[in-house]
RNA sequence: GGCCCGUUCGUCUAAGGGCUAGGACACCACCCUUUCACGGUGGUGAUACGGGUUCGAAUCCCGUACGGGCUACCA
């Protein structure tokens, strides 16, 4: 065999986001994979979003999806934003090249000028609804019974478009022809295409569909590999046509298509996570139209190598038992052969698992950053970061969201303002009182400061006054948090230090003393 | 309706003709811990159904059922 030199490959992504914006799972995971393959490859990873700017999209929702990747770790090497040598990458920008290549199918007879209006469509359904058809396509059953340039007389189809009476151009699906590729996840996957419309390839206003766009981009951009949504299936025959009328079926990239994210009930929608609360993108969305929110992982308190890691997993496996991966090990694993060809159900509580994994695995100094943005906006500001580093290190095995943080460790920064006396009061007395004043006695005197040391004076006094450590390590507790949470005491009254653990004691023996 | 895709514990999945169908989440019990967690040990729980092929099928083939997607001048 020979040594050929490595072909460079190129991975794109293409998506719009959906017309109220935002970005789901499922899009999500469809860059992810995309992006993992890429730099197992060494080769590009290429992001292409839908113009934007067109009236049915809401604005901001290409700077949110940027905004999602760079969160996510995701960046692509070439896009509309960051650039690259195959530009421009605005499909308004690349409308004569769109419409040349619609024009060549029409020569070439693989295409064709359809006139007919909206009513004209609308009646045509209407009229040829059947039982066993209730939504008949335009395809070569009507084709010749509607107003285009194959049915019409050649002198009228130019008087129209001399006219400039507005059309599209169809393709022109062949009758009977059976169609197949290689789908990297599935296998062989073929079509009929007696049952496949003539679909739009150029709308009335000179924009391209996805069909026409995809096939003429791909090509001019030297794509080589792409990943989409299984949703995209049906419609694989017409681009395999257009690659083959346009470009030869040599130069199709590879295609793989995903198994769809499920929810509750179906494909995973906005409404699955409004009504069971949990997120289903990746950073918060509000509709600039509606002022609706929609919650994301980031401030949910997701870890972004926990969104990814559990979004890979979701319908992707290397055949061993691991399940907690960095994005390194994931561009290194994976494989687009072991994706799954059967929908995932999305698992909120396994979601949560693998940030708490995430949040144990990672040293508080990685979490710092995080941490510190949760607390300023509870209004704490934080003085000292190693203190908070050995705080993180303290709770953040008890923390499953960044969120739980503030819950876990709020009373490091600031006094309780009420017991739970609840939990005090009933067996409150007066040997407990003296027992908690003589260990603020001891603990003025003491000499060093850790958490063994506080334990063992406390043990020593209690045993001394015959009390069992058990029934006054709980109020100990309240007196220096407020309730029954948090760490080990003696782990708190190291962190707070000497004189913070005093006033506190001190502070609740006198509300002690006054219920 | 038509076309396409799919189906292993409740959920995510492993097992690519051959061990008692393995792991993880969730759930339950016990241990650890006089807060809550973490951790540890154990448990409940699955090959959709029916036919074939085979010495042998979760695995290959056919059918049925069920689920999903598509069926726009949306992507």
């Amino acid at each position: 065999s020979v040594d050929l030199p490595p072909m460079n490959k190129r991975v794109r992504v293409r998506f719009a986001p959906s017309p109220t914006g935002g970005l789901h799972l499922g899009g999500m995971r469809t860059v992810l994979y995309n992006y993992l393959f890429a730099k197992q490859q060494k080769g590009d990873f290429i992001l292409r979003i839908e113009d934007t700017d067109q009236s049915r999209y809401v604005a901001g929702a290409e700077d949110y999806i940027f905004n999602c990747l760079e969160w996510a770790g995701l960046e692509p090497n070439e896009s509309v934003v960051h650039g690259g040598e195959y530009g421009p990458y605005r499909q308004s920008e690349r409308k004569t090249t769109y419409h040349q290549y619609a024009e060549q199918l029409v020569k070439d007879g693989h295409a064709y000028y359809a006139f007919d209006t909206t009513e004209e469509l609308e009646k045509m359904r209407q009229e040829f609804k059947t039982e066993s058809q209730p939504s008949p396509q335009y395809d070569h059953t009507i084709r010749m019974k509607m107003r285009n340039s194959l049915s019409l007389p050649e002198e009228e189809t130019k008087r129209l478009l001399e006219k400039a009476i507005p059309y599209v151009i169809r393709i022109k699906i062949p009758e009977k022809e059976t169609i197949s590729f290689q789908d990297l996840i599935r296998g062989e996957v073929s079509f009929d295409t007696a049952v496949v419309d003539d679909k739009v390839l150029l709308k009335a206003d000179g924009m391209p569909t996805y069909h026409l766009a995809v096939v003429v981009d791909d090509y001019l951009m030297k794509i080589t590999h792409a990943f989409r949504g299984e949703e995209w299936l049906p419609s694989a025959p017409v681009h395999i046509l257009l690659w083959k009328y346009l470009f030869g079926l040599d130069q199709m990239p590879a295609w793989a298509h995903l198994p769809l994210i499920l929810g509750p009930s179906g494909k995973l929608s906005k409404r699955d996570g409004a009504k069971y609360g949990f997120p289903v993108f990746a950073m918060n969305w509000t509709d600039p139209k509606t002022g609706e929110l929609t919650e994301g992982f980031k401030e949910k308190g997701f870890l972004p190598e926990a969104f990814i890691n559990l979004l890979a997993l979701l319908g992707w496996n290397d055949g061993s038992e691991q399940e907690i991966f960095t994005k390194d090990e994931l561009v290194d694993k994976f494989s687009i052969e072991r994706v799954h060809s059967g929908g995932a159900k999305f698992d909120y509580e396994k979601a949560k698992w693998f940030n708490h994994e995430w949040i144990k695995k990672l040293p508080a100094g990685a979490l710092l950053e995080p941490v510190k943005v949760l607390f300023a906006e509870k209004g704490i500001d934080i003085p000292d970061l190693n203190l908070v580093k050995s705080i993180i290190s303290l709770v953040k095995d008890r923390c499953t969201l960044l969120t739980d943080f503030y819950e876990q460790s709020h009373f490091f920064f600031k006094p309780p303002v009420q017991y739970d006396l609840g939990a005090v009061k009933p067996k409150w007395n007066e040997t407990k009182q003296l027992f908690f004043a003589e260990l603020v006695r001891n603990y003025e005197l003491a000499g060093h400061w850790d958490a063994a040391t506080l334990e063992n004076n406390f043990k020593e006094i209690a045993a001394v006054n015959e009390l069992k450590p058990g029934e006054l390590m709980l109020p100990f507790r309240i007196m220096l948090v407020g309730g029954k949470f948090g760490p080990g005491v003696f782990d708190i009254a190291a962190i707070l230090g000497k004189e913070e653990t005093i006033v506190r004691i001190s502070q609740a023996l006198d509300a002690f003393k006054n219920e």
